[in-house]
DNA sequence: CTGTTAGCGCATTCAC
DNA sequence: GTGAATGCGCTAACAG
């Protein structure tokens, strides 16, 4: 109604209005307890009424801390950040914090630009969100607030990171696929320099060595596409014809196999049973049939990054945990393992 | 090396370390010309050595703008919003502006609540981000900052929405269908209650209707998901094996029409042309052949966005533009349409 | 050229 | 109970 350019209502506003000092608008909108009664109804309701919204970095300005927290990532896809976000959101509670989202597109002179306007903005603390398991450059020890690395680790052991139990994963991919009876079980997985590659392989063999069996084959490394799936999958059915599971790195490789037993003949799960990693919902729900898959709990990841972050803001002068904390996985059964009745 | 719970470092004490004044100092900083040239120097050099950063509250506060933007989403996946933020931050220039990223989860209670931290937080300005292409409610007219919509539009004609067009992009697939020499083209789409859907078969019709030409068999609507597809796929294929090109109204449904024709002895593109919709690169990029799809140019759509809320914040009490614009699609070409040599 | 002064919006002493 | 005064860190007028 009113077309007059307004300012944003401030709490000298609300005090005018309501007819009181500024000190005692404050006091009765924060709930303290020396002001009278029919005085805080009175500046409440003006408050409501000329919709105030308190300047948070006024009070921030005054407070030292801003409620706000720095997501720093490079995952183009939003792929982990998302759910690591919400996680966060989770781990703070309602809106007592917003998460400022930069995306260094893996750029580290980006980065630094963005670590500096974070730093500017006086965030209360900074999670770092990699797009893999490697570890990543550490931020250094100079930032003057509490960092927690999630999903990549950092290379200083100084750092705290939060990342996914790839070892357990593997394992846990194995162990089913033994529960499902299953005993001669390949596997393929994706570029071998990846540290993920190599956790999840090892997690199998110790898995398959607790059993007193081993892979068929060699592992096969290529790349993490459905593309190396059907090439690896053909040849590896076609090489070892006798084997009963496929324990693949990635939902996309495992699409990639499940394409090829289709091709060559082979049903699934019946005549072999196809595990994937990741449980990338859009293209475990939709394969034939659909993919079981290993959960990297990233809304879990995203919260303990959150909790993390927050000890440390907390206890400003005790000392901040640091190292590697692998985080539980967990497994999603589907079709691709066990059959629908 | 110091190991005192050091407070941050603030301009005072970059003055007094420098044996100049604050105002000085602050000049000295802001590259403003009232200052010698020593001086500068050795302001800048003091500031350098103590890791000075300027408190953006502070700053925020003198002048009234925060250089923050909000980022209002309920893409849980990020699909969307990954790339609008992508296009927002180039389009405020490098660090000039942080965005806030609140991820409502479809829940309104919860958008509320972060619409009201971001206003909290006098961010300069709102973007709505969106995961379909049907209006969603207005957060109203009484907000204090420019609100833009991007992806939804807003179902409240006064304000502003920038959205793919999917009308276009409709007619740009069947006139590529067409381009290859197609003539005998289908359609199956998803919910038929989402406007993407009425838009993209509203544009392929009027392609076909230019060319003089009609769909065959009625359009198939049911859900997103590469189940469909493979069923609906073989289902038309079996009805109307006269059929040389499938327009798709999602990347998923091109997938299983993709898998329906590989079942059924087509050849893809030379005895079927498929063509897919949202140009997800996970799902595009890895199917054979690969599929050709249309782009819905999210980072420029995220670009467009952030431009608006910058003019509307620049142009303070020029009246704020409103609509729904619909911006420009893309054809991205890969193997389903034309075999690779 | 430099330093002094005055706020930005708010929460917090401390007198009244 | 309430209000006047102080300062968070900084920039923009001024005056020296």
């Amino acid at each position: 109604m009113n077309d007059a350019p307004m300012r944003t209502v401030t709490l000298s506003d609300v005090a005018t209005a309501a007819g009181v000092s500024i000190s005692t608008a404050s006091k009765a909108l924060n709930a303290r307890d020396d002001v009278a009664a029919t005085t805080r109804a009175r500046v409440l309701a003006v408050a409501e009424q000329l919709s105030f919204t308190p300047n948070a970095m006024a009070r921030g300005l005054l407070a030292g801390r801003t409620g706000t927290v720095g997501l720093l990532t490079s995952d183009l896809e939003g792929r982990f950040v998302i759910p690591i976000l919400m996680g966060a959101e989770d781990a703070f509670g309602e809106g007592q914090v917003n998460v400022f989202l930069c995306d260094a597109r893996g750029d580290s002179i980006r980065e630094q630009h963005h670590l500096r306007a974070l730093l500017s903005r006086r965030v209360d603390g900074i999670i770092v969100v990699g797009r893999q398991t490697d570890p990543r450059r550490s931020l250094g020890q100079d930032i003057p607030v509490p960092v927690v690395y999630a999903y990549s680790p950092s290379d200083d052991p100084r750092d705290l990171s939060v990342t996914p139990d790839n070892v357990a994963g593997g394992r846990l991919a194995v162990e089913h696929l033994l529960a499902c009876g299953r005993t001669r079980i390949a596997h393929i997985s994706g570029d071998p320099a990846y540290a993920a590659a190599q956790d999840r392989l090892l997690g199998a063999r110790a898995a398959l060595a607790d059993a007193g069996l081993e892979l068929i084959g060699e592992p096969m490394f290529s790349e993490w596409t459905e593309h190396w799936g059907r090439d690896a999958g053909a040849l590896l059915l076609q090489r070892h014809p006798e084997i009963d599971a496929i324990f693949c790195g990635s939902d996309q490789i495992a699409r990639g196999v499940l394409d090829s037993a289709r091709d060559l003949g082979r049903r699934v799960p019946e005549d072999l049973a196809v595990i994937g990693y990741d449980n990338w919902e859009i293209l475990a729900s939709n394969s034939r049939p659909e993919l079981t898959s290993i959960d990297a709990n990233l809304q879990q990841l995203g919260r303990q990054a959150a909790q993390r972050v927050f000890e440390a803001i907390d206890g400003s002068d005790a000392r901040f945990a640091s190292g590697v904390r692998p985080q539980p996985v967990r497994l999603v059964i589907r079709g691709s393992t066990i059959a629908r009745r």
